[in-house]
DNA sequence: TATTTAGTTTATAACTTTATAAACTAAATG
DNA sequence: CATTTAGTTTATAAAGTTATAAACTAAATA
């Protein structure tokens, strides 16, 4: 593959990534910019490249990236004597995904706690259902412990 | 606690729910439908009942069910000789939320390869990083198998 | 001290989403 | 066959989100 061929996908990878992101709540410039800052080569964007390449206004780039910057998404170096700034990707937890089920999980069983104990009939169909879900959901967080154990050992 | 307190609480609970809904993409509407439906002691409702005690509009209602019933999280019946539609909680999986989660990670492991095989150099901070991630989902993604497999036999 | 650079802030335009009223349809009842 | 019931469809109002232009600020250079 050329490098021009290369660099092409890569930034339909960053139009990709963005779309993800954006399903995940972020707003569609967010997205584009951590699309960015994970896939190209260089690694470390000043404000101004990054509202060249991906084509947005300054008040756009400024809005966004202080707000990934709040969300401990980007980061951005300064260097003295040097007024720019450089953002880059924050180094995340790589268990950010599972991390994030867990806090789910743990959310949506309290819930069903909640609704069972809220049942005048403790079984009706919904209430035996979301025991079953809660059954289920604390069998993966108690062995989610292990496993987390078990690959930091290896 | 008395019976009314506890309704009142249970029509707390179908806010909460609804706002939880919401956060996963669901509108407002969708939420608190899904709220109501889930925790109320009724757990059938016809279309005039949800109206009613959601105080929304019989178009909301219309629009909104059908599109609850497209997404399969809910579903209704109907009586011969009885035009009313008797809506209910779909049946849900009960590993839905660790299916969600295997699908996601599955996507995300897919984008991050992309994004390494794309990278002029394997080894730069992020494409490290990326591979760590990637390390991690794959553990778990094999891991998780065999705990479903552990928990359905159990 | 005037000008340039690097961004920030504010007001607003453009668009999207959400919810409704009102008109409509189709089946059941009087 | 006229009316009521149960919901659907359509047009639109109201609200919320996203992106921008333009005015602004503060630091660095000329």
């Amino acid at each position: 593959m050329s490098t021009e061929d290369r660099i092409q996908k890569q930034k339909d990878l960053v139009e990709k990534i963005g779309r993800h992101f954006d399903r995940e709540g972020f707003q569609p410039i967010a997205g584009r910019i951590i699309g960015l800052l994970m896939v190209m080569d260089k690694e470390q964007y000043t404000f101004d490249e990054i509202t060249e390449e991906l084509h947005i206004s300054k008040s756009s780039a400024s809005n966004v990236l202080r707000n990934l910057e709040i969300r401990e998404m980007i980061e951005y170096i300064t260097i003295p004597g040097d007024r720019k700034k450089y953002y880059r990707l924050r180094q995340q937890n790589a268990f950010e995904l599972i991390d994030e089920f867990e806090r789910k999980s743990k959310f949506v069983t309290e819930l069903l706690q909640e609704v069972i104990c809220l049942k005048a009939d403790k079984n009706s169909t919904n209430a035996q259902l979301f025991a079953n879900v809660i059954d289920i959901l604390e069998f993966y967080h108690e062995n989610l412990k292990v496993l987390r154990e078990k690959y930091i050992k290896s």
